[in-house]
DNA sequence: AAAATCCAGATTTTCGACAAAATCGCCTTG
DNA sequence: CAAGGCGATTTTGTCGAAAATCTGGATTTT
């Protein structure tokens, strides 16, 4: 039964792998990706992989000029910048959103997806079953329950979009153990700011943020 | 030499046209998109037509559930009232941040796209070679102009969609030429407001503006 | 009669081989 | 060393067919 689940079409499956290879590094910026080479690293045929980088190219993922094939997306300082702004922008107009609407059921989702983060965290410090793709997880379930009910699909997918490609700079950052303290500690604070009952706060809060990754990954001069 | 301009592939070529067939309500909402039919209407195979519709899918002018095939996006209220709010957001931001790099350029090409904005209205009134779709590139033009220095591919990207999306409904409330006088009204008035210096009035009179769009056509109760 | 099941035809998705067009690398030439 | 030519490679698109899935209606069951 749980032999090939075609619920999903190759496609589908292909844009999610890809995504996932692309933020966590193991598809380098600008590496060339030739259909014959993915149809071996993945197992399809060349119509979904086709299919799939045509779809990451306007995600944003993936490059394409016009006959000269698909690259993975370069990285560069301006573009997290543009990430970034673009970012603040989306989780703001999402945040305030969702706190007008003043859903009981918002709450409760930020503060179970903290608290799954945070158990997540003190598994991977006490080296109990958790991995970094846990705390990833963790990570992005914490931030998208933040946004969640903000009531606009394109926000929703917008958020969705950005987080991964920001994702693929916070990366080089967070590569010890002995991050893991101030990871914490700056979600326990965002925690505190979102709760807190002030609108501005909580934004100021979640902005501020968001521009941690830019900051850590390029100083300021 | 004008014969088969290849320059641009097929897919792109079927992109951009089945967006105008969308856009202009030739397909319409909900419409089935079979690929045979396609394949007829456009002339070209099937490859570079399922590459267009994915890439649809993921702009938000196409659906594709499983293995149920493409449909034209359905439109309702609550879609244009997402894109607007999508639209204040983006504009809003694209805008102040083309006012505070005082770009000599960018007041330039505001008022170069809406003097074209104005001939072409002159023309459609007075009946001499100029259609809807002439004003429409016009419009289109316009609002690009407000936001092209804000230096955001990603910026820049959104609007480009959210402008096709709500042009869909905007097409609903445009039928006649007595709304012509009213329709350049409004934007000489934004014009006056985006050049007269202060951001705040600036963003006011455009965010206002996109409004209008949403209260024509889904009139407040 | 309403609901569940089943079946055949149509559609979607994928495959693989092939052809046309464009690009790339390398070589020669001026 | 720059410019141009040429074959090999790659990309893009075509075509036909197979596998998986959906659709709609008929049949059976409750």
């Amino acid at each position: 039964m749980a032999d090939t689940p075609t619920e999903d079409t190759m496609a589908n499956v292909a844009v999610q792998r890809i995504i996932d290879d692309i933020v966590s590094g193991q598809l380098e910026p600008c590496a060339k990706l030739r259909i014959e080479s993915l149809k071996e690293q993945y197992g399809m045929g060349a119509s979904p992989l086709r299919e799939a980088l045509s779809r990451l190219t306007t995600l944003g993922f993936v490059t394409n000029e016009s006959h000269r094939g698909f690259r993975v997306a370069p990285m560069s300082q301006a573009d997290l910048e543009d990430i970034t702004l673009n970012r603040r922008m989306v989780e703001r107009e999402a945040l305030l959103r969702s706190l007008t609407r003043d859903d009981d059921e918002w709450e409760v989702g930020v503060v179970a997806a903290y608290t799954r983060l945070e158990r997540t965290v003190e598994r991977l410090r006490t080296g109990q079953g958790a991995d970094g793709a846990d705390l990833e997880r963790a990570h992005k379930q914490f931030h998208t329950a933040i946004v969640a009910h903000c009531g606009s699909p394109r926000l929703l997918g917008l958020h969705d979009t950005l987080y991964d490609q920001a994702q693929r700079y916070r990366r080089l950052m967070m590569r010890g153990i002995q991050d893991l303290d101030e990871f914490l500690d700056h979600h326990t604070a965002l925690l505190k700011a979102l709760l807190g009952g002030d609108a501005d706060t909580a934004v100021h809060a979640l902005t501020e943020h968001l521009n941690l990754t830019l900051t850590s990954v390029y100083p300021k001069p």
